[in-house]
DNA sequence: ATTATCTATAGATCTATAGATAATGC
DNA sequence: ATTATCTATAGATCTATAGATAATGC
């Protein structure tokens, strides 16, 4: 029954990125520990041994969450010369709207983490802040000393899309949306330094 | 025990506006059907004589939740000279970020709605037709044929940048997301035609 | 000897149903 | 007689804990 320490540490590591997923596919309230421990092939007694409440668990997989997803936003700017646009191509799309389990923690979990405690809610700020440094970055230096606020337009503009896009049933209606919510990211990346 | 059918009627009402706002609040998850009949002042057995299923008055929730949000724009906008203005003013504020019980649905529950029936979902997707029509007619001339996708872009930002402002807990950061969010709204509604 | 994981369970909830009660509506 | 609402309960979950088991680590 009793593992390695190596061992009994991978455990962990399984439950929280297999957490990471389920909580996005099904929400925080949607999963129980029972099944989220089977995910990771162990049971649920041995939970709390690992985790001082299903809290902690959601503040540790969110974070691993937003990690992943800023990673990603990393990865795919590097092997682009128009980082930004590669960015909004990847995140405005068909293929991220029906990703949840690896989507975007902030689409998939948003008005729930907006309740959550503030150790969840932090793992969340914690990825927002970084999503906001790489937008900045990425942003052209016409931007000036709007960079960060047009970082946050952006982000929220972004949000917004591919969560609503998720809502409606009508399925031109929500591709008309990612491709509005684009057209719109592209001219404000590209548009000059307010007055 | 037994009460007249029109007080039949208006308890059934009642614990769908009671409903409306304890969705809103802890998520449609968050509240148990007990809850929500005391929330109207009755008991949980009389439920299943009002309603189908707990999915059921979620649907008629949030259908009553949406028509309360438009309801909201076009009054505010009615009253004022510069429709779109007032309308960001209303939304992207501080007092709507407060405002969970009575704010809009959209932020409060679209991660939660992406997850629920179809019944649920053309609820909310309803109201979001609604709301671009809104923007739509707000919206100056110049924006022209884009008028539709200007609306999208707009309302997406809106969700998101409220949406990302409830979930931090950094209070300045979340003041600027909004700051940035009416800024970066106001630019767009008065852009020109896309060339 | 220590401990990672297991089985088992407590106690609280959840949705949904059954049948009793008492007032309305014919 | 009909029916809106009530009390009570079934059966399934949920989070969290207790104690057993069997392997690791000293």
């Amino acid at each position: 029954m009793r593992v390695s320490r190596a061992q009994a540490e991978a455990n962990r590591e399984t439950v929280i990125n297999v957490a990471s997923q389920l909580f996005r596919e099904r929400g925080f309230d949607g999963i129980g520990l029972k099944e989220l421990m089977k995910g990771a092939g162990l049971t649920q007694g041995g939970f709390y041994k690992q985790f001082e409440s299903k809290d902690d668990l959601a503040a540790l997989a969110s974070r691993r969450a937003m990690e992943s997803a800023t990673r990603r936003w990393s990865s795919v700017a590097a092997q682009s010369a128009t980082p930004l646009e590669s960015v909004f191509d990847l995140y405005l799309s068909e293929g991220h709207r029906e990703d949840v389990a690896d989507g975007c923690p902030l689409i998939a979990l948003g008005s729930d983490a907006a309740r959550q405690s503030p150790e969840v809610r932090k793992s969340f700020q914690d990825g927002i802040t970084a999503y906001l440094q790489a937008l900045g970055e990425f942003l052209p230096q016409s931007s000036g000393v709007d960079a960060k606020a047009r970082a946050m337009a952006l982000l929220s503009l972004m949000v917004g899309a591919v969560t609503i896009s998720r809502i409606v049933t009508d399925e031109q209606l929500s591709s008309a949306l990612l491709e509005a919510a684009k057209a719109e990211a592209t001219r404000i990346a590209a548009s000059e330094k307010a007055a």
